[in-house]
DNA sequence: TATTGTTATACTCTATAACTATA
DNA sequence: TATAGTTATAGAGTATAACAATA
């Protein structure tokens, strides 16, 4: 393998391609993608929320929350509302399908993760994401 | 943020992005993907090797293999020969040119690499690539 | 029958650039 | 002049299905 295996980023790839495919076949079951997900959870915590702060917050361009959005609107599960403090932004609101599907989708995302983690002790698990943390936080 | 900063897979998420955007930066000044990459670097260390073969340990489909080599032996990166044990397959070999860029793109993957882990110590490297290799190894 | 590589095709994810409405 | 969202478009990355040649 020359010298893939001792590369962060092979490894790291690897482990992103092994994770999406579980997450495809667990919470992607309700036909929800992880970036769906993560733009339902920070609905879910910041009602009303615009979505260039959700762009900013997941590291995505704004016009790549249009569709996200668009998908997430189309199944009825957010609205779009004009906010009133700045009305070119909109203020995002999950819909009760929204509020429901998401339980749903916590639960199987949780033991998506437990299922994952599988192979690690709990302190293994914190150490790695602790150590993910370190590096994409700076840079 | 809700959960997501405690998940396994949003942090695998940011990190992986971080590096490919890096990567991108540094190794891809050369016109090289990090597949492009790591397929080179199996050549190398296995010459005659197969497409099927690549595929397996880069965990890609036969057909993105096929586009893979395209782009490669476009550049004169590589060239495919006709096994000599098993008519179907192609046994793959750098060129001159091939081995020229491959030591370029190593120096440049070293430097990115070394950059990356910049927030990590030796220790800490180690241990990630460990508990990435844990993650993916089994399931 | 099974496997290697190929083709044609299509889908997802993401971004860029130009636009509008509003600030 | 700058910002939020939108549109149209494009590119990369990857996969599926059907096929030819070979095993």
């Amino acid at each position: 393998m020359g010298m893939l295996p001792g590369l962060i980023g092979f490894n790291l790839r690897c482990a992103h391609l092994a994770l999406f495919q579980h997450f495809s076949a667990t919470v992607g079951q309700e036909d929800i993608t992880a970036p769906q997900f993560g733009t339902l959870l920070l609905i879910e915590a910041n009602p009303g929320i615009s979505q260039s702060a959700i762009a900013g917050a997941l590291r995505f361009d704004r016009s790549t929350l249009v569709q996200i959005i668009d998908r997430l609107e189309g199944r009825d599960l957010v609205v779009r509302q004009v906010s009133p403090k700045d009305r070119r932004s909109h203020a995002l609101r999950l819909t009760e399908s929204g509020f429901a599907l998401l339980e749903q989708l916590k639960e199987l995302a949780i033991s998506h993760e437990d299922d994952v983690a599988g192979a690690l002790s709990t302190d293994e698990r914190d150490q790695l994401i602790d150590l993910l943390k370190k590096l994409y936080s700076r840079g």
